[in-house]
DNA sequence: CGCATGCTTCGACGAAGATCGAACCATGGA
DNA sequence: TCCATGGTTCGATCTTCGTCGAAGCATGCG
């Protein structure tokens, strides 16, 4: 993950509700949530969401599958590694621990 | 750190320039950079550059301290560690490794 | 086919962010 | 006490973001 890739995900979980979508989407697991089902558990109107959700798909830290009428959105467990990789080496100047954290590894249950 | 302050940390570090400067005071280490020095390495305006240190310190990224005529900015080594954690425990379901990472502790040289 | 349902796209609006130059404040030295 | 230097604040301008309702598209069911 490369700096703009960073921004661009930082950016994403910079506004309180995509920060909870996400969240909700890390819990929610590899099968995710349909769309009205979020929208419903946050209170958020549908076209909003939308544009919320796309945001964080663009980002790179959102799947989406579509089954019927229902688009599933879920977590993006490569990317939220590698999220957490990039804040590791961000925060942790070379000289100490310059190598990330090996428990990077994001396994949604 | 709750969603409030990770929100605004994440805005922060939303930007190219502050994402850079960021990292360039983490590795400056403990005793940091004065605004021209940062300014002058970015070739960013002072006054553009002085906007982005003031946003980083209200998010609490950045500490500030004057020296004379300078003002020495520096990464904010307590923050830091949050918002390992925070991004740790937002990546990791509470089903795996509920409890965040150990070795969050940013010890700046 | 016709229609209901789930979601996205469009259009519009106000709010907030990024940028710059000019003016301003604070400090130290002549 | 001036003046030069390092930073910040102000004002203006432009862009981007967040939000909503309305309209549009896709899917499945009768």
């Amino acid at each position: 993950m490369d700096s703009l890739d960073a921004v661009a995900a930082f950016a994403a979980l910079s506004q309180p509700t995509r920060l909870e979508v996400f969240r909700l989407l890390v819990q929610a697991g590899a099968e995710g949530l349909a769309a009205g089902v979020i929208a419903e558990r946050l209170g958020v109107v549908s076209s909003t969401l939308s544009h919320h959700l796309g945001l964080l798909e663009r980002a790179g830290l959102v799947l989406t599958r579509r089954d019927g009428r229902f688009v599933y959105y879920s977590a993006n467990p490569g990317n939220a590694g590698r999220l957490m990789e990039f804040v590791a080496g961000l925060c942790s100047p070379a000289t100490e621990c310059s190598a990330p954290p090996a428990a990077c590894v994001v396994r949604l249950r």
